[in-house]
DNA sequence: GAGCCTAAGCAAACCGTTTTTGCATGTCAA
DNA sequence: TTGACATGCAAAAACGGTTTGCTTAGGCTC
């Protein structure tokens, strides 16, 4: 279908369909004042012709880059290794794709560059996933002015934000109500000291939660590296306590591995001595022995793609501020597999 | 330093130096005719200016997008996870910072999407990650055509391509002489029935080796799923032979993880009774129980750095073809610590 | 002194869009 | 009939660079 020598402009369209270059540019954009007709015989040449607009004229006409920058936030004192989270993966995978879809480049920059004059080239947004309290870029991108949306709020912030995340409260939730209805009566939680929203969210949903049911909380921290080697540790501190608990509730899938071998090692058989629930992305399945573990899934994937969509909004004009919260699903495997009590004789039906 | 109402460009810069926009454009670029005195006044201008060229202008004018793209290849009946692999996130994060710094954006292409006319942004070149064999999308791109470059080989390519990667045959080779200097007699070889270069060079290399060496190739190949458990599964076979082998050798990390599980199940003890290595990236010292596993490092990151060099060598007319080694690393751990029998008297120094 | 060459630098065209401005029409109310 | 006001479209000015030709001044040769 590409006829002629050089690639087909807006010119060629436009004198295809006898029309100024003007017209064409209204009538593909949905601008100006024109009659239908003449939007519909305009785009119609354009397919045939197989117009593709230039994206590097469009942007240069209207002052952006087509860029968006997406840099993970870190503490300052952690290097952990990326690759330890398919949640990463799978988010930016996601808002490249989405961005791809709009017409926009997603970039991924070294948050040890950040996205400041430094770097060659320019974004015209930024997403920054897991902002850490205190962490300098946000503040950075913040003062440049540059639309900005974060993966996870930043902790202290006050509302009016851009951000997208889970619905941390309500999944925490759902985890501990299952937990509970498998019998579980004194349910650990083991998570990080890394201050992100995260973890902020969980343990104050957690301790809410204990609050309403009378339970006494009991929450252990790891070092900051999450591995299984972490969660191991502190599974065994946990249930070499006179009162071990009976459920132990994990931030972070290598935590429950780490966990899960811990409670091997003991002799504590899950999910008959120990119910273990974890938060994790779709791809933790991973662990290689025992019981595959129940799972909080967070949907990184549909995350990466909302944040892209709402700092395109953000970045075009038609949103300021605004809150996303993509809710999150348990699935249960072996390792809560218990029969749920029937509570006196309520039934549904 | 930014003063003015606009942003600095480069007609304020000429003005500030009182000379033409051409002359800016030569000195910064160090075109044209022009006295060192004139470029270096013109430079320190544009420094003090804090001027930064526009690279959608630079971009417009010159007839590119200033955008390369990333896509992994998938065999097309497997989808694994991009997650399980540390590989992929090190080698794109290496790769997007050597883009950044010279002027270029990577964007991360879904394969699902390719390259094709359908992406909403046109890029100047591309890197296929891994080629599996028959991947229509390396086909279409140099159909376009579009600057090329692989990280692995493509299988059954002529020489005079592009690409980037470890070198395997050297690194398989010093994988096998350590495990047989520490006394290995039957060394099993691990690994997948993908077609990609590098699982065909590490098993010609093995099989090169064990010629050279007197003994019995045993190869054995897990499904395509890279994961513990294929690995768990393989090694069980392996280990559940009349004469079993005395050393494993895996191509990829997990599933020398499940192998050490599986030899952990059977009361084989590693490294006394079986020596153990894995091909690995740094991050892989991810197992969480059992001895820390010898591993054949590919840095990945410098995989990325030397792919984007090259790309854009091409897309800029530098370079046509050109293939790069990127040395791999062995590191010894726990799997394989033995001593090292000391043959005869031989002793350097 | 005419002719020629070279170095140094400028003006203007160009890259492919968007957007602003302005000019014909046609329609309708006064 | 005559403004007043839409309507439909075109011309031209951005956007911020690069690149292609000049022009000019000076030095050299004959």
């Amino acid at each position: 279908m590409a006829e002629g020598n050089r690639r087909v402009g807006i010119r060629q369209v436009a004198a295809a369909a006898g029309v100024s270059v003007t017209t064409v540019s209204h009538a593909l954009n949905g601008k100006g004042r024109l009659p239908q007709e003449t939007r519909d015989r305009v785009h119609e040449i354009a397919q045939q012709l197989g117009y593709r607009p230039n994206a590097t004229a469009r942007n240069l006409a209207g002052g952006k880059t087509g860029l968006l920058g997406l840099v993970i936030s870190q503490p300052a004192d952690v290097r952990f290794a990326l690759s330890d989270f398919a949640y990463f993966t799978y988010l930016t995978a996601a808002a490249s794709a989405a961005a791809l879809d709009r017409g926009y480049a997603l970039v991924l920059t070294p948050s040890e560059v950040g996205l400041g004059a430094a770097v060659g080239v320019a974004v015209d947004g930024a997403i920054v996933v897991d902002p850490v309290q205190g962490d300098p870029l946000v503040e950075e991108l913040r003062e440049a002015p540059m639309p900005l949306v974060t993966t996870g709020r930043v902790v202290g912030d006050d509302p009016g934000r851009a951000w997208v995340d889970n619905d941390h409260h309500a999944g925490t939730r759902s985890v501990l109500d299952h937990l509970a209805r498998r019998g579980a009566e004194r349910i650990a939680l083991m998570t990080t000291p890394t201050v992100i929203s995260y973890s902020v969210d969980v343990e104050r949903a957690y301790g809410a939660w204990c609050a309403e049911h009378g339970m006494d909380p009991l929450i252990t921290k790891t070092d900051q590296h999450l591995t299984e080697s972490a969660g191991y540790a502190a599974a065994s501190e946990l249930l070499s306590r006179p009162t071990p608990p009976d459920a132990i509730f994990a931030s972070y899938d290598r935590l429950a591995f780490g966990a899960l071998l811990a409670a091997n090692a003991r002799g504590v058989r899950v999910p008959d001595e120990l119910l273990l629930a974890m938060t994790a992305t779709e791809s933790s399945h991973g662990q290689s022995s025992g019981p595959s573990v129940t799972a909080l899934n967070l949907h990184p994937d549909q995350i990466g793609q909302r944040a892209i969509e709402l700092l395109i909004d953000v970045v075009e004009g038609r949103a300021d501020g605004g809150e996303v919260l993509v809710p999150t699903a348990i699935i249960p495997r072996a390792s809560t597999k218990r029969p749920v009590p029937v509570r006196g004789s309520k039934r549904s039906g």
